[in-house]
DNA sequence: CAACTTTAAGAACGATCGGTCGTTCAGATA
DNA sequence: TATCTGAACGACCGATCGTTCTTAAAGTTG
């Protein structure tokens, strides 16, 4: 056989288990964002993705390591649909709002049944030890220093004010954001478009023109 | 025997009964702010509790009754804690502070050992449906129509600028206090007080201060 | 082709889930 | 005293939990 050639060669099997191996991973966090990481369960994830529950151990070990990888492929999620958009925007105030902005619309775009995975798995592994609450501590550690970064970027472009508070800006925008998905899911009335997202919506900008110091750069609130 | 007096008279029996559940109710709205109000075991209730599992059915028909229970008793050690204190403040600006200050405390005091048990409890069943959904949506009302109605005062009484939008405030209030458990519990950095508190308590403050007509009314940040 | 590995299913495991059963015992009532 | 009631228990139920074992087919490799 020639080594170095089409590297990329079909494998029929190894194909077949890593599709199967998506489809679950998806379905996990689809379910986890409504049941919970730990509410997940094997049974209903089988039944879902349509494998038996016994065909799931050819993949993960146990439970533990499987909703580790939900949590890396609910990351890679969230920085292909809010991140990586957001990055498009030139740096400073518009891309923060931008940031917020992409957020917001992946709740109302009902991406996940649930809503928000991350958020789940804060309140659930938020008392609790082991890897699965040090990989979601990890998540909320570097979504808080990203926002913090952009928030610095915006500082040294000189958009927001030099000495300005970037841990608790970033806290506040996450704070505001993260909230609407139980407000908006608890509180619906009727079929409108739940009022939660628009005041999230609406915090945030006016929070970031209020500090700029050229507010013409963010839309009219 | 003479009907009328004493109406109060001692039922031993019932007494007891009463006092055990109340024991009941204390240790699952403790294990719920943990594990959750579904996550909440009969097991290890009855261990917590310190009575055999199938004692426990003498008080509530099934766990369903029992989680309702649980939402009232929570409810009942939130306005005690929070929401009474706050009203021994001077109604407007003062009382507005003073319930998010109360509340972040509630939290610091380490009342709850999971934090907070309607976060939870909010996260948790957003997307389901019943009788327990219900009542946690209608504790989340209830909690942000009194936030609101605390807003109008300090509108009417003039320490907020006429035309306030008042359920806007009243989230953003909400959300920036309730995201400090999560935040808190994950990113614990040795046994100094988290810093998300602290963010939580400045927000609000500055927020409150930026807008009244008379900031002098508040503390400094 | 033979030998081996990977994917997947079926059956079954012990543990625990929420819940029922019959019973016991203390206390109130007649 | 005799009877009744509410609180609490231990034993046990079917269902489901996460997990293991065995088996079979498909695909890869020597």
């Amino acid at each position: 056989m020639l080594v170095g050639m089409t590297a990329t060669k079909e494998d029929g099997r190894r194909a077949r288990g890593q599709r199967s191996r998506e489809v679950i991973l998806a379905q996990a966090v689809a379910l986890a964002s409504v049941h919970g990481l730990d509410g997940l369960t094997l049974g209903r994830l089988a039944e879902a993705a349509g494998v038996s529950k016994s065909g799931f151990f050819a993949h993960w070990r146990d439970k533990e390591e499987l909703q580790l990888d939900a949590i890396a492929w609910a990351h890679r999620q969230w920085v292909d649909l809010i991140v990586r958009p957001a990055l498009l925007e030139p740096a400073g105030l518009r891309r923060l709002l931008a940031l917020h902005e992409h957020r917001i619309r992946f709740y109302t775009d009902g991406i996940l049944p649930g809503g928000c995975f991350f958020f789940a798995a804060q309140v659930e592994y938020d008392d609790r030890s082991g890897p699965v609450r040090e990989a979601v501590a990890r998540a909320l550690s570097d979504w808080l220093a990203f926002l913090e970064r952009l928030v610095a970027e915006a500082v040294a472009l000189g958009e927001l004010p030099e000495g300005t508070d970037t841990a608790q800006l970033a806290y506040e925008i996450d704070a505001l954001g993260e909230t609407s998905v139980t407000h908006a899911r608890l509180l619906r009335h009727g079929d409108d478009e739940p009022r939660a997202y628009a005041m999230a919506r609406r915090a945030v900008l006016h929070r970031l023109r209020g500090l700029a110091t050229d507010p013409s750069l963010l839309p009219e609130g």
